[in-house]
DNA sequence: TGTCTCATGTAAGGGGTTACATGATTCC
DNA sequence: GGAATCATGTAACCCCTTACATGAGACA
C-alpha cells in the first residue's frame, strides 16, 4: 500500500488537482500519511509517469494555474487489482500502552491520572470519529453498494474507539477495586 | 516515544544484552519497532551517551562476547517521567480500510473474497493475541499491580480483534442481506 | 552441507516529515 | 498589517528498513 493506491482511488471518484488531494487525505483517518506536498506532488508526477492519470493545466486569472488530473483506464485497472489484493496486516500502534507497560514505576494517583488522561483522550477521538462520520469526505458513493461500504468504514472507526474506552473504564474500575479491597495483596505500595 | 524508551523499560525489569533486548522487541505487539540490529544498538550507544545506561562486558568462550547493559539512577527517572506523559494518540493502520473504499470497482464476487479474507486475517490475530497473552514476554511483573496491568494490555489487543471480527461479520451479513432483498436498488451491479 | 543460535556492529537506501519558496486575493 | 486560502514545487533531514559482515558451535 502506497499513497499512490489512495491518490488513485481518490481521482476514480472525481479529476481533481493536487491541492484538493491534499486536503482529502490530510482530512481522512484511513490515509494515515500527513499528505504533505513532497509526497503528493512527487505521487502525481510518478503516476503521471506511469501513464495512470493524465492532467489538464487550467489557468485562473489573479489565482495560481492548476493541474487537474485525471485517472487513466490503465489507473483504473491498477485500482482494481490492488484492491483485489490479500490485506495487509493492521498496524495498531498505541503508545499509550507501552507507557502503561512500564506505569508500576509511577504511585497510585499518578497511574489513576494516566489512565484518565488516556479516556479522556480516547473520548474525544470516538466524538471526532462520529462527527467526521456525520460529516463525510467530500467524495460521493457512485452506488448504493459504495454507500453502504463507506458507512461501515466510518462504524469501524467508531467501534473501535468505543470498544477503548471500554476496555480504558474497565482498567480503572477494575485497578480501584484491587486498591479498595485487595491492598495488603499489593507488594509494592507505598502508600 | 522512541525506543530508547521502550528499552530503559525492557531494562528496569532486568539487565540484559542487546541481543535479548532486540528479541524481545521483535516478539513484542505493543512495541511496533521492527527491532533491528542497527536500531537497537544505535539507541543502546545513545542511551550509554547520556548516562542512562551502563555496560559491563562478559566474556564467553566459544561464543561471541556480550555487552550486559543496566539502567541508572538516571535512567529509571527518565523512565518514569516519561511514563506520566500524556500519551501520543493511537495511529491505527488498516490497509484493508482503504482497500475497501475503492472497492466498489470489484464485482460482487470479488468483494465478497475480499471480506472473506480480511475476516480470516483477522481470526488468526486475534488467535496470536491470545497465545501471546497465554506464554507471556518472557518478563517477570514485579507487583501484583504490575501483573494485572500487563494483563490488561493483553486483554487489549484481544478486545481490538475481537471486535474486529464482530466488525467484519456485520459487514459480510449485511452485505449478503442488500444482495439478496435489495438487489434492484444497486445500480452498478452487472450481474 | 546447510542452516540456526548467539552476539555485535555497519552500509545503503527508501519513505516520511517539516520547512522553505512564490504570489495574488480575501478576511479580520 | 497579518493571517488564511489557493496552488505548485523543492530542500534538508530523520527514522526506519533490509541486507551485509564476522565467526564459532549445534543440529539435521
Amino acid at each position: 500500500m502506497t499513497i499512490n493506491h489512495a491518490i488513485l482511488g481518490i481521482l476514480s471518484c472525481r479529476p481533481m488537482t493536487g491541492y484538493d488531494i491534499k486536503k482529502i487525505i490530510q482530512e481522512s483517518d484511513i490515509m494515515h500519511w500527513s499528505g504533505n506536498n513532497n509526497q503528493v506532488y512527487k505521487a502525481l508526477i510518478e503516476l503521471h509517469g506511469e501513464g495512470l492519470v493524465i492532467s489538464e493545466v487550467r489557468y485562473q486569472e489573479s489565482l495560481p494555474s492548476k493541474k487537474i488530473y485525471t485517472v487513466t483506464e490503465e489507473g483504473l485497472k491498477v485500482l482494481r487489482e490492488w484492491t483485489a489484493l490479500e490485506p495487509e496486516p493492521a498496524e495498531l500502534r498505541k503508545p499509550f500502552l507501552l507507557q502503561l507497560k512500564w506505569a508500576d514505576v509511577l504511585d497510585g494517583a499518578q497511574l489513576q491520572a494516566l489512565l484518565a488522561n488516556y479516556e479522556n483522550q480516547i473520548r474525544i477521538c470516538l466524538a471526532m470519529s462520529r462527527e467526521k462520520a456525520r460529516r463525510g469526505d467530500g467524495l460521493k458513493p457512485r452506488s448504493s453498494r459504495e454507500s453502504f461500504l463507506w458507512k461501515m468504514i466510518d462504524k469501524n472507526a467508531v467501534s473501535t474507539y468505543q470498544n477503548e474506552l471500554d476496555w480504558i473504564q474497565g482498567v480503572q474500575k477494575q485497578l480501584s477495586e484491587l486498591d479498595a479491597g485487595g491492598a495488603d495483596k499489593l507488594e509494592l505500595q507505598d502508600s
